[in-house]
DNA sequence: CGACACCTTGATAGTGCTCAATCGGCGTGG
DNA sequence: CCACGCCGATTGAGCACTATCAAGGTGTCG
């Protein structure tokens, strides 16, 4: 848990993978010990208020939340969509508070651990901190790559590059069967993630099916010109 | 060295303080020992290039430098700008490859510290350690700062809210001089940190500057609405 | 002096936003 | 079962904001 596969491409801040076992587990006994009980949230719910304290972490089962910072005046930034078997509330790893708000997308399953058990534990594992470390050079990095896909890219690149993202995390957890992919998110979503409006999202979605780049609909993503999508 | 004061609300990644003693020197003695020759680096200076390794970290004594990535048909964003005092190369400190380039804007001094031993350094003592991590949360909040301020703000609100950014980091160090902050930066720099174009850039700046928020030239920054620019 | 970097202005084009209306799906409650 | 409301997707028309292109001006540095 915690640990991070390394993950090609993928633009996610908070990426610890391997749910369900992987080189990681050798120390799945330990880890166990720490677990809390396991629960879920309904879509929509809050999970954490940005600005607020905090004391429990939990690993993502099964479901999509998102980050979020919001405006004085309401406008919404998505700064990071949480796939199964990432981490909910990294940042109270190092810190108290929460510097974003999260959001359950769909309902979901999580497992609560304590932020200072979890944290003491990591730490005293060097090379679990190790990785810990390097997730957060992973993290950092995919937050980059975000500021320059919103800041450099034009719409419709914008909304390509974060799909192939999603999609390249989605393939490294083997979620998703051929070319097709659960994607829950909502044209609101990918503008509130793309500094874009849905409107100009929903047009830009049009341009690109009939592009033959991929289709979406009823929360379901088919990838029709993989090549095209994921090429850089 | 390494040590980050709070700094209330800076919109800046990479934030060690205190260059010239503070209350952290009770340690400058060890840190001393670990420190190479100091160097200098003249204005438009690569000093890292983005996927290249490096085994050395410097520390920013005088001048500015900024941190960018580069698409692939040459657009550049700029994620963030190093101050005096700032570490250069932080990533380094948890993976020996930056992921993203590192450019002088001035003329610059620095002293040089080892990558691994500087870790080593840090991790062996706790309360270093934990600084350390506590600044990696900072910086991780300013970037995702400056990913909403790109995603959901207009033209001049973000050149705003960027130079606010640096005033109140400058103010922090205690550079500047009453209303008064020294500004290398160009519109053609401002532009790609807010992700916007140089001419656009120049005429948002005249309409602030009609608007009496503020006026620079010659490299200087003069601040005359000093309210209304740092609010919120 | 020439070369260069930077700033400024104008005219024009285009990208993305706003506003308004319609339509379908889905859950809720009568 | 249907009525209703809400959410989400889609379309059109018009506009605002930002980019593009072109030209000229200033300062600095060799």
């Amino acid at each position: 848990m915690l640990i991070s596969r390394p993950t090609p491409c993928s633009t996610c801040p908070l990426r610890s993978v391997a749910p369900y076992g992987d080189e990681a587990t050798s120390r799945a006994s330990e880890i166990e010990a720490l677990r809390k009980s396991s629960l879920t949230f309904p879509a929509r719910r809050l999970i954490y208020r940005e600005g607020h304290e905090s004391q429990e972490i939990y690993q993502l089962y099964d479901g999509w939340a998102f980050c979020y910072k919001t405006t004085s005046d309401g406008r919404r930034q998505i700064l990071s969509f949480l796939l199964p078997g990432d981490t909910i509330g990294f940042p109270l790893l190092f810190g108290e508070r929460m510097s974003f708000s999260v959001k359950a997308l769909t309902a979901l399953t999580a497992c609560a651990f304590d932020r200072q058990q979890l944290m003491a534990f990591l730490l005293s594992r060097p090379t679990l901190a190790k990785r810990v470390v390097a997730l957060i050079g992973n993290m950092a990095n995919c937050t980059d790559e975000q500021l320059m896909n919103i800041g450099r890219h034009s719409a419709s690149e914008r909304i390509v590059r974060l799909i192939a993202s999603i999609v390249k995390r989605l393939q490294v957890r083997g979620l998703g069967n051929g070319n097709v992919y659960p994607f829950p998110l909502t044209q609101l979503l990918l503008a509130d993630a793309t500094g874009l409006t849905p409107i100009h999202v929903g047009r830009m979605l049009r341009d690109l099916r009939d592009d033959g780049l991929f289709t979406f609909d009823n929360k379901t993503l088919t990838v029709h010109d993989s090549a095209r999508l994921l090429r850089e």
